[in-house]
DNA sequence: CGGGTAGTTTTACCCTGGTAGTTAAATTTT
DNA sequence: AAAATTTAACTACCAGGGTAAAACTACCCG
C-alpha cells in the first residue's frame, strides 16, 4: 500500500498539472495555474520544494531550471485520500461511504444506472472468485 | 445546506463523544478518550474552546464545569467532509468517488448485494419522480 | 479560616498548508 | 562590460490543528 499522502488544494493543483504533462518546471506550473489562481511565481515554487521534501514530487536540472516530476499516480492519492476519509468518517467501511452517498441522494440520478452495472459487475467477479 | 465544517481528528473523536451523549463536560469527554489517546485534559478542553470558536460546539455552564453540546448533526459533518472531498478530487461528481471506489475494490464484496438493493431503490425512486 | 482539588483560562509550541518578498546567482541583452 | 532578466534560495508570516504546562479561581472539607 502506497503511503497515504495527505495534499492540500494547492498541492493537489500543482499535481494535476504535473500528471497531465508529466513533468514541469516551476514557472510551467505557475503559467499553467496562472489563469484560475493568480499566484506568485514564488509562491509555486515554494509550495514546489515543500512537496519535495514530504516526497510527492521529485525534481532534476536542466540548465538552471529545476524540473518536477510527481512521484505518486493519480490513482494513488486518490485512493488514500479516501482511504483517510473512510477511516475517519466511516470507521474503514467503504461501503458506509456509498451508503452515504446514496442515501442523502448526493448521486445524480442519471448516473445510477451505470454504477448499478458497474456494481453488478463487481458481484459476478466477487462470486467467480468466491 | 450546512455550512461545510471540516474537522480534524481529534476534533472528530470529541464530535463523536458528543454525538453519542448529547452532551458532556470537558472531563467527561476526557474520560472517555483517555484510554485510546492518552492525551492530557487541559488539551481536551482547549480544543474544546477552539471548537466553541468556529461554532461546532456550544456551551452551557453546570456549577463550575462546562457543559458542551454539538451543534451540528453527525450527517452534516459527514455530508460536509464528504462533499469537499468529492470537490477536491472527483470534480464535484460523487458519482465518481463510488465508481472509484468499486472499480478499486475497496467494497468488501459481502456488501455489494446490500448496496445493489439500496441502488435499486434510489432507481426505482428516481424513475418515479421523474 | 486555609489548603487541597477540580476545572477553566492563559500562554506557548510545533507542524503543515498557503502565500509571498527579498536576495543571490546566473544568463541574456544592450 | 554593464544592465536587465530569469530562476532558485532564504526568510517570513498567517491560520488552524494538536498538544500541554502554568496560572488562576472557586469550592469543599477539616
Amino acid at each position: 500500500m502506497t503511503t497515504r499522502h495527505q495534499l492540500g488544494d494547492l498541492q493537489l493543483a500543482i499535481m494535476r498539472i504535473l500528471w497531465r504533462s508529466g513533468e514541469a518546471s516551476a514557472s510551467q506550473v505557475h503559467a499553467a495555474l496562472f489563469e484560475e489562481r493568480g499566484l506568485a511565481p514564488t509562491t509555486i515554487a515554494t509550495m514546489l520544494r515543500k512537496m519535495e521534501d514530504k516526497g510527492v514530487v521529485r525534481h532534476r536540472a536542466r540548465g538552471r531550471q529545476f524540473i518536477y516530476r510527481p512521484t505518486l499516480e493519480e490513482g494513488d492519492v486518490r485512493q488514500g485520500m479516501v482511504g483517510d476519509l473512510v477511516d475517519r468518517l466511516f470507521r474503514g467501511s467503504s461501503a458506509a461511504l456509498v451508503n452515504h452517498l446514496l442515501s442523502a441522494g448526493e448521486i445524480d440520478p442519471r448516473e445510477l444506472e451505470q454504477l448499478r452495472a458497474l456494481l453488478e459487475e463487481k458481484e459476478a467477479e466477487a462470486r467467480r472468485s468466491a
